[in-house]
RNA sequence: CGGGCUGUGGCGCAGUUUGGUAGCGCGCUACCUUGGGGUGGUAGAGGUCGCGGGUUCGAGUCCCGCCAGUCCGACCA
């Protein structure tokens, strides 16, 4: 590609509004174009290097077994009502209406599509396992958008979904298509860590999240160095700490002014904020969850929910001062509210003894409150967050947290949305069971910022081999006629799998933007490089250089732009 | 949902306090110059100053309303 007539301008200035490296690089290289908040174009250089991805994850899927199908990206809404979805608190779901009314939505996932595609068509047990997949547009309807591509509300994603005749199959499904991603990020030379999730809105059990460390990222693992134990944030355990709290003392209120936080209320009374006990309320269709958690905890809402069951809404101010709580001053010691109340108490809440909490009365907490003997609880479980130094619930050694961006998600679905949609298959033995399914995604825009977020450097984009929108950039340096039929010649057969600049500018500026583009070799011609026999290429990980004479350019070339010369 | 900040050529910004012909740098076009690390110069093109209303002889600037973007908080009782 002749570099004068592409589409493509660099920016010499950073945008004002990126702190990701590679959103910087993303806009300065030219690469993308934000149309809205979480919606962005892409220039023929940003396409090339995000369908490299998309073509490298789809040759890892084929390799699977999978077939390749398309869905709608705007969807009849029924259908996710009908999968008990649409009914769901599910925000992110952008819904639309036609003009004769027609209710819409527009893809999130595509489960729902992808067992209505099977259910119309029918499938055999012969067909079984079936592994289908698409790479198409998502669009989430997200509350903040961020980092250039790494948090989109348009998306691209390549989603796959398995179905068979049983739990075993679905098992090793799973198992085939967690090695198909483990081979991706391998490919493009990300390391990123399988954990152990909650299934979310999805549904299921058994999810694994693929999650890269980083520091900008916007999800938690946690993580323990001496056993290997791994799991997200919403997921993770902790072996809980025995014995918190002052011991076991009388009942006595103290009078405590203004103490409505925590860490006022420890400076207040000279004790440990774990001697507090953290008293939040929830409201679950009407009804109130006291979650009672120590002070120097978080609540775990997602541990919370799956133990309520339901869905949660933290209970405003004004809300929990309508139902009778004391803002500031509430605690489970006789507590009484209007409507319905569940407590539920952290198993660290269970063991401790002497704690302060409020006592529902504007001004005053009680010391000396012993869990069990001066409140009961409906429900004990694991429901505080998991904090830095924790004991690992499997070996006891302290925990770590760790920012990660997740780029895939496998899920074990099992038969619910066979079931509510209707998907069944005739086994051998003549009886119609729903499928069990697992679903898989894995975000192509977003790992297009992961490699250019783990492969940059001071001055651009370090584009690994697989994803590099060309492998080589000529830089022709100069207007000598010797100059520009050697630039030809290299060019030769080759022209429309490099990138050609021809343009006329300065040097310093080719290699400025070569560097920023940052495709993997860069080859020069110029007078100098003529005056030593040939051209001169670099390689863009490590600067390494050396001279190529002229005749042995074209096999250089052909070794460069078929295959095995990567940066490795 | 709340708070802060910001909306001025493609990008980065000044101008708003004190109302008076819309500016700078980068980029873009043409020509000259330079030609191994954003060369120097000359001449140009390009703007509903976020939107609507108001005050005024006159509004980018003052007033009212709205919209968008962005950052922080979101809840610990």
């Amino acid at each position: 590609m002749r570099q004068s007539v592409l589409f493509w301008q660099t920016q010499r200035t950073d945008p004002a509004d990126a702190e990701l490296a590679s959103h910087r690089l993303l806009v300065r290289a030219g690469l993308i174009q934000r149309f809205t908040s979480g919606i962005y174009g892409l220039t023929p250089l940003g396409l090339m290097a995000q369908q490299r991805i998309e073509d490298l994850v789809r040759e890892e899927l084929t390799q699977a077994g999978a077939q390749e199908v398309r869905l709608p990206f705007v969807q009849p809404f029924d259908l996710w009502r009908r999968s008990g979805r649409g009914a769901e608190d599910l925000p992110e779901l952008m819904r639309l209406r036609d003009r004769r009314g027609e209710e819409l939505a527009l893809a999130l996932t595509a489960e729902e599509a992808m067992t209505e595609l099977v259910r119309r068509q029918g499938v055999h047990a012969s067909q079984l396992p079936l592994l289908l997949t698409q790479t198409g547009l998502k669009f989430r309807d997200e509350l903040r958008p961020r980092g250039g591509l790494m948090r989109l509300r348009e998306f691209l994603m390549q989603d796959a979904y398995s179905f068979d005749l049983d739990e075993q199959g679905m098992t090793e499904s799973f198992a085939r298509m967690r090695l198909a991603y483990r081979r991706v990020f391998e490919r493009l030379d990300l390391d990123v860590r399988e954990v152990a999730a909650a299934s979310g809105m999805m549904g299921g059990a058994g999810a694994l999240e693929f999650q890269m460390p980083l520091a900008a990222g916007e999800d938690e693992i946690i993580a323990c160095r001496a056993c290997g134990y791994v799991a997200n944030r919403e997921a993770a355990r902790r072996s809980p700490r025995g014995g918190m709290g002052k011991g076991v003392a009388s009942l006595s209120p103290v009078e405590t002014p203004g103490a409505t936080q925590i860490a006022t209320l420890a400076t207040a009374l000279g004790c440990r904020e774990a001697d507090i006990l953290k008293a939040v309320f929830y409201d679950k269709a009407g009804t109130t969850v006291l979650a009672l958690v120590l002070g120097d905890r978080q609540v775990g809402e997602e541990k919370l929910q799956a133990v309520v069951g339901g869905s949660l809404r933290p209970l405003a101010a004004e809300e929990a001062h309508g139902r009778g709580l004391v803002v500031g001053y509430a605690g489970p010691v006789a507590l009484e509210v209007t409507g319905t109340l569940i407590i539920v108490a952290d198993m660290e809440v269970e063991q401790a003894s002497g704690l302060v909490c409020g006592a529902n009365r504007e001004g005053w907490h009680l010391a000396g409150v012993t869990p069990g003997r001066d409140f009961s609880w409906q429900m004990a479980a694991d429901i505080a967050q998991v904090a830095e130094g924790d004991a690992c619930p499997e070996c006891g050694m302290p925990l770590g947290v760790e920012r990660t961006l997740e780029l895939g998600h496998i899920f074990r679905l099992g038969t619910r949305y066979s079931e509510r949609l209707g998907l069944h298959c005739q086994g051998s033995d003549n009886v119609l069971r729903p499928l069990w399914m697992g679903s898989y995604g894995i975000g192509i825009s977003r790992l297009l910022a992961a490699v250019i977020e783990r492969h940059h450097d001071d001055r651009g984009i370090v584009w690994p081999a697989e994803a590099a929108p060309y492998a080589v950039h000529l830089l022709v340096l100069g207007e000598d006629s010797d100059v520009t039929t050697l630039a030809q010649e290299v060019a030769g057969a080759w022209q429309d799998r490099l990138l050609w600049d021809d343009r006329a500018v300065t040097a310093g500026v080719k290699f400025h933007d070569a560097d920023l583009l940052g495709l993997p070799w860069r080859l020069t011609v110029s007078r100098r490089s003529l005056a030593q026999g040939g051209v001169e290429l670099r390689r863009r990980l490590d600067g390494q250089t050396r001279m190529v004479r002229r005749e042995e350019v074209p096999q250089m070339l052909r070794d460069l732009l078929t295959g095995d010369a990567g940066q490795g």
